[in-house]
DNA sequence: ATTTATAAAAATCTCGAGAAAAGTTATTGA
DNA sequence: TCAATAACTTTTCTCGAGATTTTTATAAAT
């Protein structure tokens, strides 16, 4: 669970510690496709990268690890986690659960305030939407899109449905940019946003529990073609980051 | 994710670095109890009592956060996760969804093998409840209990499930524990796990989670007594533990 | 040519000491 | 008496170096 109830992140804010500054930036660069899923992630190479000690992004590494973005293996050292198609299906098909069910409770309890956030974010998400098609306007998007999803299912009480799906968003994230370089666009997104919001303001349970169903099963279909050469990369081949 | 498809431990299977086993054994105090929820994790004392370096522990610590059963906060070091009312009920009903819904998966899919670890489950759990009251024969129930659930739900192919199932048990079995004091002999406890296990082995989906659903909120009932001395401990009163 | 054994290389894992921050106690001033 | 400042203590955070283990490369043997 998160320490601090201010974000979703599972690690306090603002990287005042060394530790988190290299969490952030690695779970960036794994998130954003710079480090290629399966690849080696070797202590001593990549401190210099993040410029931090071994100690400390071995530290960083471990965190990682409740993300499931990183796993290890006795004394083998760290790896991306890989990827895989029953991977991407299997974090779909949860997230339609949890989401689905957090979204039917928030319709339950969202009070007034709930409701007016929930318009502005979707004001906010559509005008995002109208220009888009500019790729300097996609991450802008992209965090409105994350923060419409998270004021709709934001009124639901569960902290632990809450913590699971920030996970399995920030998985579905990664398995989206891998395929963002084949489906630059969406398809109407907008369309299917808006009747998501207006089933919510309706309260209207069932019917906005599917169509949110709808919507995050379209994205998984929209994905599931990865091109055969950004998977899991084995080889040890060094791949440049970014730096925090 | 289990990094290893072995067992539903986070981390791999037997303790082959120093670092698992201070993982192994910070896990088991805390779910223990031997320390409180709330109390405070002091790097420099700890290590002693776990036999290895300040770097190795807080390694071991920051895996713990994926299990959420440690927190930490910016410069401020590591705590035991506190308990309260709202997290357990929280846990349970998340706990009630996912499960329910992997054993419906899992009587669609299992198989005849499925059907007879099922039954050896079933058999070795009824064979510890028999002599039940016994003091000693509690740890043994406890493991074969587990395995039952776990068996259970085996056939759900779904490793996202298998895997956030596995935190909450971790999570519930510390909350049990911590009243264990006050309730030493659970309730008719067999007729509902045989209730359960004869609707499982007829495929009859709904009436087994049903049966699920009742048996794990029965569970919160008979926790949600706590006495107060056992939360939170907030004072750096220093608990002895165990050794890995 | 394939397999086994040996040796070198690389990487992981581990520890203790030093710098930075937080928490605590004592002192000063109103 | 109480609040604010300052000095002190404790604890966290960080780094670099050494000990094991794994991996790779080389050579010998069937």
């Amino acid at each position: 669970m998160p320490s601090t109830p201010k974000k979703s992140a599972p690690l306090a804010a603002e990287p005042k510690t060394l530790v988190e500054s290299a969490y952030r930036g690695l779970r960036r660069d794994i998130i954003e496709g710079h480090l290629a899923p399966g690849e080696k992630l070797r202590v001593e190479h990549l401190k210099e990268n993040y410029g931090v000690g071994a100690g400390t992004l071995r530290e960083a590494l471990s965190l990682l690890i409740a993300d499931a973005l990183v796993v290890s293996q006795g004394q083998r050292g760290f790896r991306v986690a890989p990827v895989s198609l029953e991977d991407i299906a299997d974090i779909t098909n949860t997230r339609v659960m949890l989401e689905c069910e957090a979204l039917r409770q928030s319709i339950e309890l969202g009070d007034d305030a709930w409701e007016g956030a929930l318009l502005s974010a979707f004001h906010r998400l559509s005008k995002a939407e109208e220009k888009l098609g500019d790729p300097r306007t996609r991450e802008e998007w992209e965090e409105r899109n994350r923060l419409f999803h998270e004021v709709l299912i934001s009124a639901c009480p569960s902290r632990w449905i809450k913590h699971f799906l920030a996970i399995l968003y920030h998985q579905a994230e990664r398995y989206r940019r891998l395929s963002l370089y084949l489906q630059p666009i969406p398809r109407d997104v907008h369309g299917e946003h808006e009747a998501l919001f207006k089933a919510t303001m309706a309260r209207d349970k069932e019917k906005a529990s599917a169509i949110m169903a709808e919507h995050i099963l379209t994205t998984l279909r929209s994905i599931q073609i990865i091109p055969a050469e950004l998977l899991n990369k084995k080889s040890p081949e060094p791949a440049s980051q970014s730096q925090g």
